[in-house]
DNA sequence: CTGAAAGCGCTTACAG
DNA sequence: CTGAAAGCGCTTACAG
């Protein structure tokens, strides 16, 4: 017996057949307690380990899930938006638990390995996360249904197919945010982000928030809402310009946390204090909220919660159950900070 | 031909045998341009993929590396270090480029899952990383190395096989820091971290740190080191006790960013001014290091040609080919920010 | 350059 | 409860 024993070594070893050793092992109930016994402390003596790859291919099915990183095409290599990291991390979480393997790409829009995955077998699902252009993701989606995939996506919806989507309450968040500005009586607000639907979850969180502000008689000016992706260098350009133009404010909505932080760092270059001059709320809770200087107001998205939901809804889609789409929204929670006093 | 096609179906539509469909599709120079083309053509038309776990069950590899990260048991769930996260994003890249599935495992010490990746024909091979507590790690390179995986490590060596180790310059970068502080004619300096063997990265900065600073004459005073682990919780904790003993400096080291960025908000808290009154310097160069205030200066390690080097070592070392030792070694960089004019 | 055949290491009907 | 047998979909000697 050279290298790695196989099943056969193993039912030689214990005296039974390949068959049992396999059914042994893998607990099924056909199997007496006795030789079960006998075959696990064989396998253990010998390190058996199943073969993943065989037993994938025989089961035509591979416990492995993969997970598809989108990010702007702008953002630089080293700079993954620190909250799909924080999802990236429940994810693994979440699949563990389950009793899955998780594989990971990240990748830019262009390119279309994703459907690979699914397609040679060796990911039962996929999993999409991304603040990438909606508008890219569509004929992806496409692709996906029409190769029957099993996935779900974070944040964005899929036509007609809400099952597929788990996403924050994002118009929530927003009013959460509107609220919480209106009771600062800090009502001349700028947003800064994107508004259209080339970024649902942004548009959605202003959604909420313009709502709500309307609500209570006021609203935010057209030439106030400047478009920024989600990079601290975007909010911090959209932002500069708003001041270039002489465009006062007294609150500002950030559609990501990475766009508030630079959105406060073009304020205080421009001697405007925050949260003095200009209350700042961000969304996401990064991290870094915590630690930049004023910390950062944000609208919190619980990563573990959001991770297992995720996990969750795409194993259901894969062994056919019934997805409840109570389950597929998280709660949103407005973490007050010194931005926003 | 309901379900996903195979390479017979191929074979039937292009007119050919299986054996020339699998030949054609993996690029082997024994199929004519015509045959190749043929079979191309047919394979994008009938939308086939080859079938990963067959194709890897035959070939007895998996085109697929692990990459496990190891936490301090003490650090929540939802912080991982964002420096290994960095790392985890330009490794993805790397095992891209080079045609690898990434298969990726958060895992606290306890548990024994990593041996599996590579005895179940998972992944040919296995990089670690994390800040975990070395003499935990030990018994599971015993481990690896009894079972013959192949794998390297992230910072911490493995006794006498050092081309299993990737790594920092992390003497190089401790003495770095040194040399600003004396630049500074800041030498009455604490140390946060661990100078212990039970963090060989951490203890490594501290050496070289200190011998740079004897050889001007100077030492770090026993009273002025503090153990932490490498979070911002334990960075500030430690340097709170310090403070609160009366113990001063007026320059502080922390072996990692988090630990840093900690050590300024105790510092802030006890009414002492980074840089005027305490000069910091952290470790690692996190996206975050860069957004808080003051601005962190530190010691960056480049996570891209980190990340490669992992990468091209573990491939290296699966085809058993000689690894280079200075391709291995990571040159440290000093970035000087606000908390250290 | 091509094809027929063996076999990678499992899981799972089928028969007892 | 157990065993003998088929077969998952490929890759790769072997023969021509």
């Amino acid at each position: 017996m050279k290298g790695k024993p196989t099943s056969f070594d193993i039912a030689h070893h214990a005296g039974v057949s390949q068959s049992t050793v396999s059914r042994a092992l893998r607990g099924s109930p056909l199997v007496s307690e006795e030789t079960r016994k006998k075959v696990a402390e064989v396998a253990r003596k010998l390190n058996y380990k199943v073969d993943k790859n065989a037993s994938n291919l025989r089961a035509q099915q591979s416990s492995t899930l993969a997970v598809l990183l989108y990010e702007d095409p702008t953002t630089d290599d080293s700079q993954i938006n620190p909250f799909f990291l924080s999802m990236l991390g429940s994810i693994t979480r979440a699949c563990a638990k389950e009793g899955y393997d998780l594989l990971v790409s990240f990748q830019s829009s262009s390119n279309d390995w994703h459907v690979d995955y699914a397609e040679s077998h060796r990911a039962d699902g996929i999993i999409l996360l991304g603040y990438g252009d909606y508008i890219d993701y569509r004929p992806k989606f496409e692709r996906l249904l029409a190769t029957k995939t099993k996935f779900v996506c974070w944040g964005a919806c899929v036509d007609g197919r809400p099952e597929l989507t788990v996403s924050c309450d994002n118009q929530l968040g927003g009013s959460l945010v509107a609220d919480h500005f209106i009771d600062l009586c800090r009502t001349d607000c700028a947003f800064i982000g994107d508004t259209s639907h080339h970024s649902p979850e942004f548009s959605a969180r202003f959604q909420g928030f313009e709502t709500r502000l309307q609500a209570h008689g006021k609203h935010v000016s057209e030439r106030k809402i400047a478009t920024a992706i989600s990079t601290e260098e975007s909010g911090y350009q959209a932002t500069k310009s708003l001041l270039a133009n002489n465009i006062t404010f007294n609150a500002l909505f950030g559609a990501s946390d990475l766009i508030a932080i630079g959105a406060i760092r073009a304020l205080q270059e421009s001697g405007l204090r925050v949260p003095q001059d200009v209350a700042v709320v961000g969304f996401d809770d990064i991290p870094m909220a915590r630690f930049c200087t004023p910390q950062l107001s944000t609208v919190q998205q619980n990563t573990t919660v959001a991770g297992q939901m995720l996990v969750d809804n795409l194993l259901n889609l894969i062994s056919e159950q019934e997805i409840d789409l109570n389950k597929s929204i998280l709660p949103p929670k407005l973490m007050l900070r010194q931005s926003s006093q």
